[in-house]
DNA sequence: GGAATATGTTAGCGGCTGAAAGAAGAAACC
DNA sequence: GGTTTCTTCTTTCAGCCGCTAACATATTCC
């Protein structure tokens, strides 16, 4: 049995009997009850349970379950990182864009703790980290959800978005190119791509190091309208050289 | 039984009686009355409640602080009844708008196994429930996220629905009141009500039975505006005259 | 092989609870 | 109003049991 393993499995008991008690996980999974702590001191850091003595209690606030597809992530370190980088970028106050990536998601929560923010974002899941922060203006996007996707698309989405001006947008993207420039999976996600760039002063694009050299279906803009790449791994030197040329920073 | 479950539940009776009493607390859940007092001290730090000689009353203004947890905990069995009732009002195809109100999400959850429908909706909370449906229509609109509401809100909210026209709009609200009309805790939630209504043909107001002749600060709309009522429990004679008078159709 | 992660073990600490006693409050009675 | 009586509250203490922290061991990943 994996940890992640026995640790969704004591997410859905808490989910299904509203608590837990150590000592009954630690026969039921045959573990010591310190490792049974242990789990639910990251069930609780990640906001899912509040420990009390002898077990747990669902947190009703963070229990709102995501659907299955959104929960298991690739790379979640390198998104952090990422999103650690994008944090000191942020200054109290700034008005930014968030789009609806995983990468996107860990930025918000990476900056709860700045104070009057505006966020523009068509990412349910970020509407939903953020909704117990105060003094900041969380403005999402209407539009159309797409199954399965948790994101706000279609034409409404991208005209909301333009009426809107902001100091700092931050993007990710399935694909990067010398040539082909910024792409992404599809049409839907390009439109609204696009004009979150177009309302920015400024447009970090957070890529993790996979995406250099690939390309996807849709283009969303060439590479010069990205002012900061912001990723965790160096790409090799003719990158660096392309984005030096272009007048594009670099944060790793 | 976990201390904190015992809490809980302590909370949710103070909110669901107004008053708890400490003797029969203890009775109740077979501890001493020194630690239904340590609950109940708990619970006055925390603003929930507050204490008084034999037992403690609820704190109005701290509930007003987590709405979301509250209303999600009381009466949901009769949420539930309600729901029941409007999922057969509604039929494959249909056009709907449903707010931002924990009945709502109810609604969503039982008409998940209809074909086509087309949701309109201002809840982060439907938005997430309905994002694995396929087939469907799912429309958000944009506006202001208000902290620990889960709803969309301010006048981006209210102008991106009167772009719209549906079927049936389901409602919930705070008070009805045969002079007043239907009334809701503030403003900014009123206007986008206001423009549901304007929308839909037909309008169906899902309240449970404790809010008929309760009056709420901000006026949405008069009773004649209202289609239908779907309620858990029926209200006296009077209240019944009335709807009939006004052509009301009446649900339980 | 070494770093990172997961798990078990142990010892000492600290929270939860109930009991008891005295203080404070409420109510009834004069 | 004052006294009495009863109830409830606060405080303190002790026992129990779960918790924390630190270390040891095992496993996995690079």
């Amino acid at each position: 049995m994996l940890a992640a393993e026995r640790r969704n499995l004591i997410l859905e008991k808490v989910h299904e009997e509203k608590k837990v008690i150590v000592s009954e996980l630690s026969k039921e999974f045959d573990v010591s009850e310190e490792t049974i702590r242990r789990d639910l001191d990251k069930l609780e850091e990640d906001g899912h349970v509040i420990k009390s003595y002898g077990g747990a209690v669902l947190n009703e606030k963070g229990s709102i379950d995501l659907p299955f597809n959104v929960r298991w992530r690739s790379n979640t370190q390198g998104k952090q990182k990422i999103a650690e980088l994008i944090s000191e970028e942020i200054e109290d106050g700034d008005h930014i864009i968030l789009d609806a990536s995983t990468t996107a998601v860990f930025i918000a929560k990476n900056i709860k703790q700045k104070r009057h923010l505006t966020v523009i974002t068509n990412s349910i899941e970020i509407l939903l980290e953020l909704s117990d922060v105060s003094g900041w203006d969380i403005i999402a996007t209407g539009g159309l959800l797409k199954a399965g996707s948790m994101s706000l698309l279609g034409k409404k989405a991208a005209d909301s978005i333009s009426s809107y001006h902001v100091d700092k947008a931050f993007l990710s993207c399935k694909g990067i190119d010398l040539e082909k420039g910024i792409t992404d999976g599809n049409d839907e996600t390009g439109g609204v791509k696009q004009n979150m760039i177009a309302a920015a002063d400024k447009v970090y694009l957070a890529v993790d190091s996979s995406k250099f050299g690939k390309k996807a279906l849709s283009k969303i803009c060439g590479l010069s309208e990205v002012d900061v790449i912001v990723t965790d791994e160096k790409p090799d030197g003719a990158w660096m050289d392309a984005f030096q040329r272009m007048g594009i920073d670099f944060l790793v």
